[in-house]
DNA sequence: CAAACAACTGGACCGTGGTCCGCTTAGTAC
DNA sequence: GTACTAAGCGGACCACGGTCCAGTTGTTTG
């Protein structure tokens, strides 16, 4: 419960063996190393297994899937981004008017988007952004803001909607190919947030 | 240039040989068979080369990848999609308010995923979605209708943004994973839209 | 019809994500 | 220390998308 990115199993309550922990300490780090030297789209499952000194067995037990260790080397970013719109100063934290929170909470993950997307992408790969923990927190934050800014909407349906625009792969085929840059990005979704706050009772 | 969907290849201007001609057909029924009989999501490459009596090799060579091909089969439809928002009837096609039209507009799509889901979400698998012809001739028309609508915004990024909310992806997680039926997603999008040009000089 | 060539063909081959299962080892009870 | 057991281990194995290339075949030219 403390961390909300690890095993897809479900968990025992049994400790985890002194062995496994190291293994996973291992291919942590591994993963880290491998994913910044050579950009998460070139390192292979065999490789991190390789490099961390265990076999792939081991490495898909830990982590269950490619996206799911991505996910896990994201972790503590992510844990110290949910802190930040959860618990911490306006405008991304409780203080500010929900329409701010709400675009500083898009300019926040754009930032995290410009410089991770690659692992991002790579963490999303199939369903996995859906089913994801960190997505159904994302999720409940901007339901929780926009209820907050506007009762009529339909508040689930359209958190997930915003969402969508701020998906690796969006952001990646913006930036290459359509050759936006990041404040272009930033300033159509102020503006998206403006427009689907601003229809409140027209 | 007539079928916008065909090969990743540049047009030679060549003729297409006998054979290969031949081949497409046998492979595009073929694969339409089977998409139809099991489901998109459980057809092999190697099923359809066998099905089709062609050689793997040949059905690359043909379609280029797995998402090409889901795509090829539904060039048919897609045409007439196309056709049907930029020469058809209001309020899909022209003389309806750009309002209007832009709600059709996703209605329809959305009409598409229900059918289709399995499809689309093929032939979107990976940075597929974005380079196919498709994608770019939903984009500009849409571009166009926010222009038209209101032309302060930025329509490009807008659009992509629109669009990403019409995603093979996302329509699965809403439907099976969040529950939502069709005509909560319609509404979704009517208001979606509705917000989007609503902001116009506010 | 023959010659010549480009396009086409098919299946062996490869890399990669993911699974399986017989063996090993850390932890526990006595 | 010994015996027992469940968790953990690792690498052989599999499926699938995609590539390659040596051989074949349709088409064109004279």
């Amino acid at each position: 419960m403390s961390d909300p990115f690890e095993l897809p199993v479900v968990e025992t309550g049994t400790a985890e063996r002194t062995d496994a922990a190291r293994n996973r300490e291992r291919i942590l780090s591994a993963a880290r190393r491998l994913f910044e030297e050579k950009g998460a789209g070139c390192v292979t499952m065999d490789e991190v297994a390789e490099a961390a000194g265990v076999g792939k067995g081991t490495l898909f037990r830990r982590f269950g899937s490619r996206a799911s260790l991505a996910a896990a080397v994201l972790s503590e970013r992510e844990r110290g981004f949910q802190e930040s719109f959860i618990r911490g100063e306006p405008p991304l934290g409780p203080g500010a008017p929900p329409e701010e929170r709400l675009a500083a909470f898009g300019e926040a993950m754009l930032d995290t988007l410009a410089t991770h997307y690659e692992l991002l992408l790579a963490a999303e790969h199939g369903p996995a952004r859906y089913t994801h923990p960190a997505y159904a927190v994302h999720r409940l934050h901007v339901t929780l803001l926009l209820r907050e800014a506007d009762a009529e909407c339909d508040a689930e349906l359209l958190a997930d909607t915003l969402l969508a625009a701020l998906g690796a792969e969006l952001f990646i085929y913006l930036r290459e190919v359509r050759g936006m840059d990041l404040d272009r990005l930033k300033g159509g979704w102020r503006e998206t947030v403006r427009r689907a706050l601003a229809g409140v009772g027209v």
